[in-house]
DNA sequence: GCTTGACCCTCCAGTCACTGGAGCCTCTAG
DNA sequence: CTAGAGGCTCCAGTGACTGGAGGGTCAAGC
């Protein structure tokens, strides 16, 4: 199978394909005109890192979780471990973006947004406290 | 006053700092010895920059409110419009990662983790379908 | 005057996970 | 024989820094 239906069949894009070659998640055989070969196998464990990455698995998370599922005597513990981690720090991720919207529409809800140019929003940005850290002697 | 300073006023590290010059976000002037020399108003934007980029705001969201905020005759819906759509994105990041919460969560939550191969989380990788799943009264 | 060490400078490379493009080769259909 | 689709490699760019090499400058202390 060339390149392009094993793109169909796993979803990820030619070019993902080929940069998962070059950063050794797969190894497709080689024909002899040089075209890459993918076998059922190969096209398997594209379709596993396309899931595992819109899982939104890092890479080396993916390469992680394809050894294990690779791994005939792995320990779930092991799979499991890497999405807890996985899943706090999406956890804490949205904390962090829940943070940003509660500022940010804190700011937007304050802003008229007419032709004047007086702006909550910028005076925010510009006003909001900041505690310089202190060098050697830098007074106050 | 030298970039050190000007990075422990604005809570900014030196290095962004002459990022930022480098991209034409700041110009400090220059003094005789090649020093980089911030003065109170070249301070002020990097400590605006610094609190932009704190709400996520990308560097060219943050050119723009740069140049609003320097602009006497803005208008606040300018600055509202840019907040707004900056505010959409954040909710929508939010939303896409508790979608991908919840279907990590699901799966770590079936897997018993313990020193046994089989593994739920393994299994969702191997066999979630490409496309969601019809129902016979869904059509399609 | 000299040394030490903090601070400053520029330039280059690396991060992450692709993505676009140039320039070329191979295959298949008509 | 030609056209077009698809394959190949290699290089460069994305965003927003960050680390490091290799070197210059300055102020304090001896």
């Amino acid at each position: 199978m060339n390149i392009g239906e094993a793109a169909d069949q796993s979803g990820l894009p030619v070019k993902t394909i080929r940069y998962y070659e070059q950063i050794g998640l797969v190894r497709p055989a080689r024909e002899a005109n040089g075209y890459r070969d993918f076998r059922a196998a190969e096209v398997r464990k594209l379709a596993f890192l396309a899931r595992a990455r819109s899982l939104g698995f890092s890479i080396e998370d993916c390469r992680t979780l394809l050894s294990l599922y690779e791994d005939g005597q792995r320990a779930s513990a092991d799979v499991k471990r890497v999405a807890s981690e996985h899943l706090d720090q999406i956890s804490q991720k949205i904390a962090e973006l829940e943070t940003l919207k509660a500022s940010l529409s804190h700011l937007v809800a304050r802003c008229h947004g007419d032709e004047r140019p007086d702006c909550p929003i910028l005076a925010g940005l510009a006003e909001a406290p900041k505690q310089p850290k202190r060098r050697r002697d830098a007074g106050a």
